[in-house]
DNA sequence: AATGAATGAGAATTCATTCAT
DNA sequence: AATGAATGAATTCTCATTCAT
């Protein structure tokens, strides 16, 4: 009766595909990845068209599963979300408080040009895309960060965690130019780990 | 402290408009203006013919000037970075050396809503507007202050170029998020600021 | 005056029932049911898609037993069209046949609102749906119910089915529209009446 | 000075082609010719390419000169509606009292074909075409008449519009069928006449 | 037989761009 | 030079119909 082991976080695994036919379940994880995909290379206008072409599948489908461009654009965004979140709780849990934060956000950073989607849609204005709660969990695991480091004293005691998202998502958003090579990264993430240790840890 | 004296430069002035019989460079400004504020508010989807309306002339006359979208989005583009070169450059030359680089980027965070479309554009990957030269000129006039900077020992001097303007480019797009209230603003650059000053100066 | 007992002419019993499964016999009742519903609702372009969730079947199932929309329209059609005809020749058998037409008459205006469907497709120029032997038994229903009122001097020797069979029709289109209400209904069916009365029997 | 005599009612002339350019107005006129010859014969669900492409015109002119389907719609019908009305206006200045109604009735009857679109939309439950003000320039239109024949004791005393404009809708519709051969409108009209008449008047 | 997912041909609408006035 | 009407390709979304499960 033990239910099959999966792996624990995969793309388009919950979230909308329960109950569904194999062949469903299949589609709309390919639907997701591709959208995800296409997304990321051409941006948020790039066609529904494009998506089911690079799934595989003819455009109805995709309409069948996600009823509007929104809704598809949205459950990326929540797909995303929910995979940050869960690398945050697990960093908080596995890993070490001094650097956890740290290595959050530098791996956010690595993988932004993946993300890219989601960035530019946390930086569009006007896309109302109803993300509310996934952010919100987003936001309680990286306090779990910021509080874990801030309690061994890697990070200054005043900052709060709006800053900390902000750097963030300016972090990524910076990621996402061309010619920030993996150097640049590391160099512009220097700085601002230094501006966030308090002047004693540096 | 009487704030420098800038030379007037407007919107649409150089560029493109050499040589126009005078109504023309008049609608030339104006539709620059228009593009501006339309782009900054709906972002770069927005129609040519709602900036031809903003711009009070017909959806002929715009592409008369500007003979696609994209030049119109890059002579936008080209006025902006014209425009904070100049500021740079008088910064570098009126400013406190060791002020100079923060209040720049200060500035440049406070401004970045009305500068939407620019940051906006600069985060598009894939959209080539070939504004090269003028994202040099604005390179050169960051250097200057950096160098100015690090001259007086304001800024560390390991600190690079590149690094600056990613900290720059990403602090923009994040100050276009909601929330980004003054005071959000203000921690945030200090965290920035502070990753930037050497150990000494903090 | 007791209403004669009707012989239960159920919705969707012959003309294509035979020999099915208990279920399918069923299943395909519901969705003629379903169907004539949804259709008064909302015109025959709703989708069958509704008309299968109307009915509580998959969409597979309307298409296993209608192998086209065309088709179920048919069927509802001929449908209706059996139970009127049933209707007119229960009032000739049971009828007073000086006012047997007339009741007829009022009868299908008064449920024209429920018959939209039908209404309109017999309005609907170019659509053929081939009913056209359900059709002709309700005109030797109809005029049965003339000839009866005509030999007891209840309505002019001079009207002819097609005349009858035309105002029956559109009195039942003009039901359809707002503002139709009963009393409405009443003086302009008076009109009708009057004009179909010989002028001794006025 | 004197503006140059044009023919008083054509299609498409006032309503929205004030201002034009010579082209824009023809190509206005003529979607509109096209746009009621197309939905007369296929019914209110025929495509806006197909009105084009009958009109001479690209699709995107349709969309220029009415901005929804629904406003094209809308358009037809106002359009008629006036015409409708002017005819009723001359009738009632013009005509002989004791048959103006009649013979509008049977005029409207006769075009009911080539106007089916009006008569089809005027039935359509559930499309709101707004256009109240013109189905009330019509009304008061044929009241005049309806009053005009009572007054000289061709119609009877108690019979109100409603009751007239359902009759002649229902004759309209009917008239939409296969199978109204002139004479067959002529004997149902009679019908209808014969019913409306005061006994003296028969 | 039933299910419901997939298909793909439209349909309405938008918008950059061209061109006659 | 300016105007604004016309063009037509592209896009989102719908729905009758087919087909694998």
């Amino acid at each position: 009766m033990t239910p099959p082991k999966r792996t624990p976080v995969e793309i388009g695994d919950p979230g909308g595909a329960k109950g569904l036919r194999a062949d469903a379940r299949r589609n709309r994880a390919s639907i997701l990845a591709a959208a995800e995909a296409v997304f990321a290379e051409k941006g948020p206008t790039a066609s529904t068209e494009e998506v089911a072409a690079t799934a595989g599948v003819a455009i109805g489908t995709v309409f069948r599963h996600f009823p509007t461009k929104q809704a598809l654009l949205q459950a990326i965004m929540k797909d995303l979300l929910r995979r940050l979140t869960q690398e945050a709780s697990s960093l908080t849990v596995d890993g070490d408080p001094a650097t956890a934060l740290f290595t959050f956000i530098t791996r956010m950073v690595e993988q932004a040009a993946e993300k890219k989607t989601v960035v530019d849609l946390l930086a569009a204005t006007g896309i109302d895309l109803q993300v509310a709660d996934s952010v919100q969990a987003l936001r309680d695991g990286i306090q779990g960060l910021l509080s874990g480091s801030q309690q061994v004293g890697a990070v200054r005691e005043d900052v709060r965690l709006d800053e900390v998202i902000a750097l963030l998502t300016g972090a990524c958003q910076g990621a996402l130019h061309a010619g920030w090579d993996p150097d640049l990264q590391r160099r512009t993430l220097a700085i601002v780990f230094n501006g966030l240790r308090p002047p004693a840890a540096r």
